[in-house]
DNA sequence: CTGCTAGTTAAAGTTCACTTCAACTCAAGG
DNA sequence: CCTTGAGTTGAAGTGAACTTTAACTAGCAG
């Protein structure tokens, strides 16, 4: 089996048909046609689907995933080292994200602590009026410093 | 200043006034009126605002925020011991989601070893056949084991 | 009273990420 | 040749979470 059919593809990714096609029309996989119009994929299209799901998960729009997987080459087939680059920057991103939550995580016990929960009024969540030219909200949680 | 204005609480909560009004039909939080029926909020729906926006970064639905918040006293002013319940259930929450990206970015940096991500033949996303009964998809990150 | 700002409503519109539908084609088996 | 199953398309529908719009009222300064 050389190239895999969209049934194929919807089985080993385990995402539907309708999703695939969504996906094509973004932009975010490709496909070749057979005589008859039906899609064909390539095995390596699968890690894109991988990737695509993976990075939802960390809450990555589809329009971002686009974008990443830009960097991919065009005209052959990604090795190794071209998703070993993609995931170490993605690895970045779910470690932003997951110190994000940390901070959060704290935050919240600490107001477990002290009953507020107020958002600017509590020093927890905004500790420093330094914070308020970022804009209203609850700002070290919204746009954590880097 | 005893109640807050739907402006007071959109610029001291950092949420639009049609957000606003859209969790109170929603029943997320709730206002008295005035006379001339405008919208008067006791200052702590300001907490109640806070904990929203505060769930839906951890990517809670606002229908389970709703049920969630649903455990608050109707009938009275919430006391610290109220919400000190809530977040302490909203931190195990946190703590669950935490996890899941961790697993998710160890079996990332994982790939980046083999070069892999492709979800069911990747021993590292499903290492085990035995997910395989659980349906499609790459399980452990999907339907991670508790 | 005249303006002006801040508030009210119901209803319609928006974005994202898909799914569903209707009508159609293609390829293989009997 | 006929049926069946898998595939195709564009267009419309869905649900979540809001936003926008239009037409209206309330409260206050001058």
């Amino acid at each position: 089996m050389e190239l895999l059919t969209i049934g194929d593809m919807a089985v080993r990714s385990g995402v539907a048909q309708s999703a695939l096609r969504y996906y094509e029309r973004e932009g975010l996989i490709r496909s070749t046609r057979t005589g008859g119009n039906q899609r064909r994929y390539e095995r390596h299209e699968l890690r894109r689907v991988a990737f695509i799901r993976i990075a939802q998960q960390v809450g990555v729009s589809l329009e971002e995933i686009r974008e990443a997987l830009a960097a991919l080459p065009e005209n052959r087939t990604p090795t190794k080292a071209d998703w070993a680059r993609l995931s170490a920057r993605w690895r970045r991103k779910l470690d932003e994200r997951i110190t994000m939550m940390e901070r959060l995580r704290d935050q919240l016990t600490g107001c477990i602590g002290c009953g507020c929960l107020s958002l600017q009024r509590c020093r927890l969540i905004n500790p420093d009026d330094r914070l308020a030219r970022l804009g209203e909200g609850p700002q070290l949680i919204l746009n954590p410093p880097s």
